[in-house]
DNA sequence: ACACTAAAATTGGTAGGACCACTTAGTAAT
DNA sequence: ATTACTAAGTGGTCCTACCAATTTTAGTGT
């Protein structure tokens, strides 16, 4: 992406043409989502590049999300992201870079602004789907609390009408269960903490109804002030 | 790591070995940040695939920046996160699947945060930085200002304490970079909105200062609320 | 013994060919 | 027209060879 090419014999490395090749062709309108990349061999012919170069660039925009390949058919600009910051912070986590506490911060930072936005931007349909979540999730198993928790969350994401924030939520959301799937239920299912996440999640939704962003803000506060004092008296608990 | 080949034929592509390989030796502390990886052609010989898929699997983690690659050194785990974030969020705004609005939306929320992460974790010697770097963007150039600016943001990023956090508004700083240079330079000069950024910096600073989360509030709301106002009267000169 | 230099070994970077696995399109048989 | 089969196209994997940069080793001279 960044061309130092020609600074002090710094030589762009082959791969690199393939990412700038293709980001060219969309700036010039001739590749958008759902677009046919052409074939592998034929790349590396109009690059000047070997096909090993190629699929190492392929590869990578494959992983990161960018297109999707697909054995016989060929590759395809897609632009599904998530699991490329999943798989980046999953790495961040086992590095030791980032702890849990970091980021249950980020989400927090996360929902407040989705929240905010969703309370702009919310249709009836979803402030209706919205009622529902939250209605049921007063009195449902332990098995289903996880997922109407992630129902109601989701929803308020796709609320806000912003994909950025709705595809990073939902990266925290996987790698949230990728390592402390158990201790998610458990906070959910405490007898505490779930009196207080339901008043957070009605406050919630109450903010959405009445466009209060005041109400918002604390119901948000209080959502997280109860998952940041579960995830201190567990920090231990965090595996990998 | 599980291989789940001979299952109905639902094969697991060889460059995965690579990335669960290397996160299995990280779980178990035989590898860290700085560590050299086996080379490649005795990657391929341990995991019994071709160097082609190890070198597949190697350039992924080099362009996610898990690791470094020195040619006639070695590979070396590094953990270098922001450059992915960049090359991420550069495509999907290229695919058109997030627009400038969507990136500003998401700062806001960061930025909120990282303020009232601040407010917990600054330190004294921070808190003199920023006292400097404010009074300077009272009377400066306009080639300074973006540079201080960036300054501004980047010292309440780190005291913020959050590497997650700060890494993504770095990234989101070095896409505004990438796309929308002039215009940034343009809102931070323009005698407007210079006057309001600056009661907003001010009020921010304050806030970490007094220890003030409403303030900190209000502060960020104000700071990108001319932003946003700005963004509003320029949205066909945002370029790709 | 030390410092420096040059050669050798190591390691990533690139290339090209071969074949496998899967998909798609075209063709032939019914 | 439908189906079955074949052929072509395309990604997935492997191998071998060589280039380019770095590191290590061996050698040389003082």
């Amino acid at each position: 992406m960044i061309d130092r090419t020609e600074e002090k014999g710094l030589q762009q490395k082959s791969y690199t043409k393939v990412i700038d090749y293709i980001k060219q062709r969309i700036r010039e309108g001739n590749l958008t989502s759902g677009s046919k990349l052409p074939a592998e061999r034929e790349l590396s012919q109009i690059l000047g590049i070997s096909r090993n170069s190629v699929r190492e660039a392929i590869r990578t925009l494959d992983i990161m999300g960018v297109i999707s390949s697909q054995q016989g058919a060929g590759n395809y600009l897609t632009g599904n992201f998530e699991n490329n910051l999943v798989e980046s912070m999953s790495m961040m986590f086992l590095l030791n870079q980032i702890n849990y506490q970091q980021i249950s911060q980020l989400r927090r930072g996360l929902e407040m602004q989705a929240l905010m936005l969703a309370i702009d931007n919310i249709t009836e349909a979803q402030v209706k789907e919205l009622t529902k979540v939250v209605a049921e999730l007063e009195h449902t198993t332990e098995e289903n609390n996880i997922i109407l928790d992630k129902k109601l969350h989701y929803t308020i994401a796709t609320a806000s009408q912003n994909v950025l924030i709705m595809n990073i939520l939902q990266a925290l959301s996987d790698l949230i269960d990728q390592f402390i799937v158990d201790l998610r239920r458990e906070i959910l299912s405490s007898p505490d903490s779930k009196i207080i996440l339901q008043e957070a999640h009605n406050a919630m939704m109450q903010s959405l109804i009445n466009k209060d962003k005041n109400l918002a803000y604390e119901a948000i506060n209080k959502h997280f002030g109860i998952i940041d004092e579960k995830l201190r008296d567990n920090a231990d608990r965090i595996v990998k």
